[in-house]
DNA sequence: CCGTTTCAGTGATACGATTCAGTGAACCGC
DNA sequence: GCGGTTCACTGAATCGTATCACTGAAACGG
């Protein structure tokens, strides 16, 4: 039978001080330095260990951040995902992580399925990032978005879209193309994200032409939504919205038959590790995850921890040239 | 402000109930079809939802899985986190993953903490299964081990890898191959793992010849390793012991100009989802992930809802034959 | 030497549920 | 109409910690 934990009224005990002294001794507070000392002893002693669900209870506080993520069918939300477990780690907190699939409804529930978790804070790659929801979250925890800005939040990492889709989109043209469809996901399929309207707008200004396509969230989905793309009509270049789209897109050209970029061009959008291996490497945009990672933990363990001042980092795209997209006219 | 959030006693209070009718209505035990009604309604009415956190002190149970990954740079493993998180939502249960980054005493220390934190379960993918504490573990809650086996869990999901090894090494025997190099990595460093004992045995009876190479655990770990051994002495063929290993090995065969399967064979052993996408695509042994997934999450689930039988999964190997391994002599 | 701070520690209560033992009423068969 | 069940519910204890309001003693400045 498993022994049963030793509580901190039996170090108290122990030591002959109140339960009250041990809580504090154990925390550092108010205590003497000799005190603090023979508690910790007699802790060890017993293997005594604060629970943290009744710590939790007491004060509130339990020492874990939420992380909603959009869609973990996504490689690239998989790493960063992992990426700030790992963080938050490091600072002696844990991360409670759900995936709202892309679907609006689940992150709602799932969102506040975790403020009543207690999380300290949470940190989201929202889906829906106008939803009404927020503003009530915000105000009952810290909140720092990942992606799309939110109003309210105790702080923010966004992408500057504008300059990579800018990017991408100048690259194509100066290889020479004039036509370039557009694969998203599900997971993007808001009217009115801003990434989509920077395609439109920018597509404008450098005279592109341009066709939207929703595929399904995953892996599987993008390839199915790029199957049928390829077979119908073929683009001259496909940009996808994120690399593991364009992995999507690399694999129904294998089906197909159709060489990259010989007879299609790809070019990606987040670079994700494995975009190096393929062959031919993914032409993408990268947004330095480890640095999104270590700005999205920063922020939220300064929120966490009653930090007041609300942060923006805006990230800054890279152009990651490895040859998926041919020169062509 | 933050609204307060309702408490069972304003239910009771609304309905002119005690708190503890309440706390067995809204669970459906022991009161009249009316009166559940009456405090359902109340219950909508107020915006009331029982407090996880009280919940879990006053029951000792949490709703909450621990799962304990060996590595997360691993990318299968990601996908099996994935996996395992989503089946557990389908189960009306939560994940807390926490990853031991490849480190014994990281595995040992995440495990006591998942007990504290008082998961229902712990579904672990063990660096160590021989370490001592995962006796004194499983005797504290139910604990489902996949890959390794140990001593004392509810259940397990095994694999083959005697089965796996001997398909991987018949194969590359079959294809003429004589001297094979195993790359492994930090989280197989265990020296009687399995799996390792396996390859030195099959090895044996098919007359091949064999070598043993660790490297540190992640891709950046593995593509070192790799580069260091590709450029040292020219294998004939990698045999990779987990499919990210393999994509280190084409991450250093193209930065020393050597192609795949003509200068060097490959073959890993997992099946990622981008093992299809590489060029040439992996050739390896496929566990069936989804079935893995369903295992464990359905062994967990009997287990912490009280299950007392023990059960035992041992999933069968599949060769996928890619491309990545050529004919030789 | 007095009044005020500071220090170290105490006792009681709060956190928000679950659960156990018990209670009165209704119902049962005989 | 009586002992025994069952039903629907109540009251109180419990889970293990944090925290608030105090208290007695020591330290301090003038």
């Amino acid at each position: 039978m498993p022994r049963k934990r030793a509580t901190i009224r039996e170090v108290a005990q122990a030591t002959g001080l109140s339960p009250a002294a041990v809580s504090y001794a154990l925390r550092g507070l108010q205590v003497s330095e000799e005190t603090m000392e023979r508690v910790r002893a007699a802790a060890a002693e017993l293997g005594y260990e604060a629970d943290p669900i009744a710590r939790a209870l007491a004060s509130g506080r339990t020492g874990m951040i939420g992380l909603l993520c959009g869609s973990l069918e996504d490689l690239w939300q998989q790493s960063l995902a992992v990426g700030i477990s790992r963080g938050l780690r490091e600072k002696d907190r844990y991360a409670l992580i759900l995936d709202a699939v892309g679907d609006p409804a689940r992150e709602r529930a799932f969102a506040q399925r975790l403020r009543d978790q207690r999380v300290d804070g949470l940190i989201v790659q929202p889906i829906d990032p106008a939803a009404a929801f927020w503003a009530e979250l915000c105000e009952s925890l810290p909140v720092v978005a990942i992606g799309d800005s939110i109003a309210g939040t105790a702080g923010e990492v966004v992408f500057d879209n504008r300059r990579g889709v800018t990017m991408a989109l100048e690259h194509l043209r100066d290889l020479g193309h004039r036509r370039v469809t557009v694969l998203t996901s599900t997971r993007a399929s808001t009217p009115d994200r801003p990434a989509d309207l920077h395609v439109t707008a920018e597509a404008d200004r450098l005279g592109l032409d341009i066709e939207v396509v929703t595929a399904p969230h995953g892996l599987a989905g993008a390839t199915s939504a790029a199957r049928d793309l390829l077979a119908a009509r073929r683009p001259s270049v496909v940009f996808c919205f994120a690399d593991s789209i364009a992995y999507g897109v690399y694999a129904a050209a294998q089906e197909l038959g159709l060489s990259v970029p010989g007879d299609v061009s790809v070019m990606g959008y987040d670079d994700h590790p494995m975009s190096g291996l393929l062959t031919p490497g993914l032409t993408t945009v990268d947004w330095d995850i480890d640095g999104i990672v270590r700005a999205a933990v920063r922020l939220i363990s300064a929120a966490a921890d009653g930090g007041t001042r609300r942060r923006r980092v805006v990230q800054a795209p890279t152009l990651r040239e490895r040859g998926s997209v041919a020169r062509v006219g």
